[in-house]
DNA sequence: CTGTTAGCGCCTTCAT
DNA sequence: ATGAAGGCGCTAACAG
């Protein structure tokens, strides 16, 4: 049986400079490419670094800099490809602007959103990307982060501070378009699946859906707006399949079934479409089936559905700009808010082709 | 217009003290909660880190306590419901014993994976769980780190290392599995939707599938065997669909055309689906289809899909604590393997009902 | 119960 | 082209 070793301590500048007969500032030098060494020297240290297996300590360089060229991206549900393609955008813009990105996952409640804000805080990261929904705690927490020197980003989220730019795609008019392009189909009994009349009070989408039925003079019915049965945002962003068939069995169950429902995400949209079909509804014949998010997935289920697209990828790489500059001025900048246009893409769930 | 304002300087340990007429050391001992402070005290302290809106710094902290309570989780695809649930698991752990997670992606690329090891590294996290697949720049790099003396726990990384555990799931069995299941159903033309013959060499399920056909005594032709066009992994994760979809299409118009095909993935699966429906076959009837990792999606796709289940969660949690045990210990405790068996989900997408 | 000392590992500044 | 000094902000260890 094989032994335990015992653990070895990383090397420091000074190991490197006394193993290469030099001075911890020349290894410095050497290490960050910066001021004069000469070429005989630079290889002695080099030598030295690769023997030693020498990492320089970020802490400590990070204590002396006061910045540690790391911003963090803190995402609710990560199995999203809406997070997943804003995380990509985000990464994309700071690495050629050379920070790296950690991210954290604040998944469903306020104290798992404020543990993420501290952490990253604590890390002295040199700003935050916050795409998760708001919350009256984690707000409270982001303020006095703000406050207190963090550049900060929103993205989607409900919460407006003096001192954070805020990104977001125009959800509430989203959430109309798909519902009016329903109307427009001739459809008056409208289902919503994805929230209970209480906790959609920060969904822009479900408040598009409110607005664009009460504008045609269409009541939406709240027994036709069905979502988890528990309380709180406990359910698992990435079973929301789940919540959509469940919620389409219980929109089935009602005397006056709705001929079309809005689904608040795609994932949703599924889970809709395959009770819809095991009860033997056609669709869109007779059961008219929109999402929200225009995930790959989207393209293919049967039949193709139809959505609404975000600018995911824009909005990842403005917000990510906005940090960007907020960072490097000296100054706190002025607020600035960003809307960005979403986009119905009409599938056969809900024409006939 | 609003004028930007002048950036603050956090408080530190000093500013609160001096505001409150201790010493550094006693505020740090009210602020971490240790050690004797007289209730007098404590209240004049804390009455100042509100009014100044301290925070520690963190990076001072881990600089002087040597470790930062703080893990790196290195994930690929992050948009992949099986990164999401290990990364859940992996957070459920952690924040029990005290410890922040820090995700960082490394897309496809070695030199992706490499700058997440660094950044962890760097920031002297306590321990690294990478869960990315193997490569060769990336191992070179990661056995460096383990060597200088960072806790690592890999999972499902083909790579094997004295000083750091391996967590797996039986993906060889469950390729295996996968494609004896379609060899008993009278299957002998299977196609494998997934992999250039170069590419899969580090995919265990698609070995699995090939010696499931060799075992058999069957021909795993290979125009059968369909991947991407161009080279390299750098197709999206989470636009797989798109791979399945054409892949299929390409197995369509072979001459003597698959009457099986095994997926590396569900949404590769439901990618090929939508193809083979587009081309107006019948599933299972006239084309089976085999998934791999039976995420939420795949039991409400039309028809169902059949698929390979992971224990993700559990793989999640092993490393997790794997990681805390090799975190805890003054030595570097021996290396632990550990490999998690699957389970094929029989549904309808190769079994009529 | 509170304070003092010292140093974690690095880099900015100034000197040589 | 290289070195020396000092301090970033915090806490372990020891005094009192």
């Amino acid at each position: 049986m094989r032994r335990s070793t015992p653990k070895k301590r990383h090397a420091t500048l000074a190991d490197i400079a006394a193993s290469a007969g030099v001075t911890p500032m020349t290894v410095s030098r050497v290490v960050n490419g910066n001021g004069y060494v000469s070429a005989e020297t630079r290889e002695k240290v080099l030598h030295a670094v690769s023997a030693l297996n020498y990492r320089r300590n970020g802490l400590a360089r990070g204590l002396k800099r006061q910045r540690t060229d790391t911003i963090g991206l803190v995402l609710g549900d990560i199995a999203n490809p809406f997070a997943a393609e804003l995380a990509r955008a985000v990464r994309e813009v700071m690495s050629a602007e050379g920070y790296n990105v950690f991210i954290c996952v604040s998944e469903h409640s306020a104290r798992e959103d404020i543990a993420a804000f501290d952490s990253l805080a604590d890390h002295r990261v040199d700003g935050v990307i916050v795409a998760t929904r708001a919350n009256k705690l984690g707000n409270d927490r982001l303020a006095e982060l703000i406050e207190g020197g963090i550049p900060v980003v929103l993205i989607g989220r409900d919460f407006r501070h003096p001192q954070a730019d805020l990104i977001a795609a125009d959800n509430l008019r989203g959430g109309y378009d798909a519902t009016a392009h329903l109307i427009s189909l001739g459809h008056k009994n409208i289902g919503f699946i994805g929230v209970t009349p209480t906790s959609g009070v920060g969904l822009r989408r479900y408040h598009g859906y409110l607005e664009a039925m009460r504008e045609h003079g269409l009541k939406a019915d709240e027994r036709s707006i069905v979502g988890r049965a528990g309380g709180g945002d406990q359910w698992p962003g990435y079973s929301t399949e789940a919540m959509g068939y469940e919620g389409m069995k219980k929109l089935l169950s009602l005397r006056r079934r709705p001929t079309a429902v809005f689904a608040r995400n795609d994932f949703t949209a599924v889970g809709a479409m395959s009770a819809a079909k095991e009860a033997g509804l056609r669709i869109p014949q007779d059961l008219a089936i929109v999402g929200y998010d225009d995930v790959p997935l989207a393209a293919h289920t049967s039949p193709p559905l139809t959505t609404v697209r975000q600018p995911t990828r824009e909005q990842g790489r403005v917000a990510a700009e906005a940090l960007v500059r907020r960072m490097g001025s000296a100054e706190t900048p002025a607020r600035e808010e960003r809307v960005m246009p979403c986009e119905l893409v009409v599938r056969a769930s809900t024409v006939a082709e």
